[in-house]
DNA sequence: AGCGTCATCCTTTTT
DNA sequence: GGATGACGCT
């Protein structure tokens, strides 16, 4: 039992509580992983056979970390554990079940972008304007329902939701529903919501089935349960109803997916439902020192519901938060490059050391841009990921068409890429007819000369037998072997060769990176199955970084607030802490949004192990255009004795002659954050304001311009010319501007009145 | 049919 | 600043 020994005697005691439903409150940083992983260890020690034990994460990340965790303690059994993500270990459960529920074992999976594309013309073919029919929001309300387990019939018949419906103007939402249900249905395809929302279905449906898993599963554990929604709640409750072993481990304070249909009630309400439940809480934070844990309370503290606790630390004190005030969004980016190059040299440490964070991922840009100046390694994680770039999107598109012809969506996407003069028009005309004769579509294109005119049928004739070629072939070939033959067959690896432009090469590059993925799939030898269909039954899911991700590259990590819940880094700097962004302006209706968001920051700060760095800009880019920026009133909720006010740093360009006084006498004000009332609030003030140019503006002929001159831009105001640089027409300037700080023009576009 | 240009909307956050 | 859809030209 020696693994125990390292463990706090609350931690040992959870993970000693066996039998019975436990919950465990843990605060930020206490060691809650452990935990869930020694536990793991010691159901196996004790006996439990790690096929009846089922973990539910919320990242595959997640999962991974704690398999290899567990692994390392109790040796190979580690990997008969179910451990992964709800959406990911349902959709296994559901390749097998699929059948009883009228859907084929190998259904496609559509991500958001397929979903919205499907939403989308379904709202074309209603004849709903898409303003008011947003396919942003009719998803959201699509997928609310979902994640609440109404079906399309009981949202057509519940009066509460067809009266919101009614008021808000969209009548029609229900049929919406219907439709989108239906062509999903068809197309023998499931979105993120379905994986939950059938699994319930299923096991409603089906006693034998519910029975089965009840008792396959006999231990279950549930990560980040403060994250649930009602859909995943329900399913947890149901196959832990027969042996009631059910652990779920959480902490109320970190709960930011209410968005997506989470429920802090369900942890808030755990105990009603399990009346011998035992609790745990632990409260001691290993990860931060006392100034960080210490800011963190007084943050979380401003919110009204939560369970009680109190996360303390026996760390050393250790530096004051640090605040740094930028004037844009880009100085903000030289200011958080440079703090970060400073730091590694003086305290000696490495670049993976630092994490920055931020609540937007169009944020990103400005932190990447100032790191590369410097030449800082650094790493985005989330954002665009390889899996929704284009090109791999085309060519698992090709995959998916394979396996599930019915599949729509992917249809659309391949049927003319690369070109084959199947034009629009005959892709109107495919659906028509299908919808005419109650057919797939794809009924109709293998039998093209009954439903298509001579030309158009021939093309499309030989579309069709090109993929079931494709389908032939791969019933006999690896994964790797299949991929590269359709790649290649279907045109589009030569057509991305051809494009030599650099952004061709480079998704030359990223089916190249696709394909040796695949490889490596087909090579693995964990594997009894290795067909194309097997390496596509994750795909859909593994959308960030599971792909080459190498740990022990030395690089500064960039990411979302959202994603960096569960990790830690010695130095963290929280970026844009502005009203309007974080918090979101969209938090700014209700009190329980405003909630989520601070306790986003809570999990923000928490990250940090030994500084933390807060920083924020007086104006920034947003949709293209210049806006003005207040402080976040978060700052103004941290108690200022732990704060340490940097306001010193310099413009971009600090040679400037505008700045100086201005600025300085702000920061000398002492240590709250302007509000909007409050009369220091100048420099913002000005900036509020448009610039109204001066009478007569007229621009100058720049072709003469010098660097020093001072200028008048119709916009942007008086500025000064810093450098010229390029060639004759396409000169560009660099030009601070007293009220908006520095800009890069065109001269042949930008009209500037020369002083 | 296919291609290019313009206009518009956008942004939370993720499986 | 960027993606996506509408429109108009070849």
């Amino acid at each position: 039992m020696d693994y125990l020994e390292g463990l706090n005697p609350e931690q040992k005691a959870a993970v000693q509580q066996i039998k019975g439903p436990v919950m465990i409150i843990a605060g930020a940083g206490s060691g809650k992983t452990r935990v869930i992983t020694y536990r793991v260890a010691h159901l196996i020690r004790n006996g439990v056979d790690a096929f009846n034990i089922l973990v539910l994460t919320f990242t595959n990340k997640a999962a991974r970390e704690m398999r290899d965790r567990i692994t390392h303690l109790v040796g190979p059994d580690a990997k008969n554990i179910w451990m992964g993500t709800f959406h990911s270990v349902f959709a296994k459960l559901l390749r097998v079940e699929a059948d009883k529920i009228g859907y084929p074992n190998n259904f496609t999976i559509y991500d958001t972008d397929d979903s919205k594309s499907v939403l989308r013309a379904i709202l074309k073919e209603m004849n709903l304007d898409d303003k008011l029919y947003s396919p942003n929001f009719v998803h959201n309300r699509i997928s609310a329902a979902k994640n609440n387990l109404v079906s399309w019939q009981e949202y057509q018949q519940n009066e509460q939701i067809q009266a919101d419906d009614l008021s808000s103007g969209r009548a029609h939402l229900g049929k919406v529903y219907e439709n989108y249900a239906n062509r999903c249905y068809r197309a023998g395809a499931m979105d993120f919501d379905d994986l939950l929302y059938k699994t319930n279905e299923l096991l409603k449906r089906y006693p034998e089935v519910l029975n089965k898993y009840q008792h396959k599963f006999k231990y279950l554990m549930v990560d980040e349960y403060q994250d649930t929604n009602f859909s995943q709640y329900l399913i947890v409750k149901k196959l832990a109803a027969v042996n009631e072993n059910i652990c779920v481990v959480g902490d109320d304070a970190q709960s930011i997916y209410a968005f997506r249909g989470a429920n802090i009630q369900n942890i808030l309400n755990f105990e009603k439902d399990y009346p011998d439940l035992k609790i745990f809480k632990l409260e001691q934070n290993y990860r931060s020192t006392q100034n960080i844990v210490n800011v963190a309370n007084s943050i979380i503290s401003n919110n009204k519901e939560q369970l009680k606790k109190n996360v303390f630390s026996e760390k050393e004190a250790g530096d004051k938060i640090k605040v740094m005030r930028a004037f844009s969004d880009n100085e903000e980016g030289k200011l958080v490059a440079e703090s970060i190059m400073q730091e590694r040299s003086t305290r000696g440490l490495k670049w993976h050391d630092f994490a920055i964070l931020y609540r937007t991922n169009a944020q990103s840009r400005s932190m990447e841009e100032a790191l590369r100046k410097m030449g800082t390694p650094y790493k985005i994680y989330g954002g665009l990921s390889f899996y929704q770039r284009k090109e791999i999107k085309d060519l698992i598109a090709y995959f998916r068409l394979t396996f599930n012809p019915n599949d729509e969506e992917a249809l659309k996407r391949v049927i003319n890429y690369p070109r084959r003069g199947i034009g629009d028009t005959t892709v109107d005309r495919i659906i028509v007819s299908a919808d005419q004769n109650k057919i797939t579509p794809w009924e109709v294109i293998i039998n093209p000369s009954k439903y298509l005119d001579g030309r158009t049928s021939a093309s499309v004739g030989i579309f069709a037998t090109m993929i079931q070629s494709f389908q032939v072939l791969t019933k006999t070939l690896t994964a790797y072997e299949s991929a590269l033959h359709i790649a290649q067959h279907s045109g589009l690896l030569k057509d991305l060769y051809e494009d030599k432009s650099v952004e061709g090469l480079n998704r030359y590059e990223n089916i190249q990176e696709l394909l040796n993925g695949i490889k490596e799939f087909s090579e693995r030898e964990d594997l009894e199955e290795k067909g194309l269909d097997v390496f596509m039954q994750d795909v859909a899911l593994l959308t960030n970084d599971d792909k080459d991700n190498n740990p022990d590259a030395d690089t500064v990590s960039l990411m979302t607030i959202h994603s960096s819940k569960g990790l830690e880094f010695p130095q963290v700097y929280v970026v844009g802490l502005e009203e309007n962004l974080f918090p979101s302006q969209m938090s700014l209706n209700s009190r329980s949004d405003l909630e989520e968001e601070r306790r986003l920051f809570y999990v923000a700060t928490t990250r940090a192990e030994n500084k933390l760095t807060l920083s924020y800009a007086t104006s920034r880019f947003k949709f293209g255009t210049l806006i003005n920026c207040e402080p976040s009133r978060f700052l103004d909720e941290i108690d200022a004795k732990y704060l340490e006010l940097d306001f010193t740093a310099k413009p971009v360009n600090s040679s400037n002659p505008f700045f100086d006084d201005d600025r300085n006498a702000w920061s000398s004000r002492g240590d709250t954050f302007s509000k909007p009332k409050q009369p220091t609030v100048k420099t913002t003030s000005i900036l509020a304001k448009a610039h109204v140019p001066s009478a007569g503006f007229a621009p100058s002929d720049t072709s003469n311009l010098q660097v020093g001159m001072e200028v008048e831009h119709e916009r942007f105001g008086f500025g000064k010319v810093l450098s010229l640089e390029g060639n004759k027409p396409d000169i560009k300037a660099t030009i601070f501007f007293k009220e908006i700080g520095q800009k890069q023009l065109l001269l042949k576009f930008a009209k500037l009145r020369i002083v």
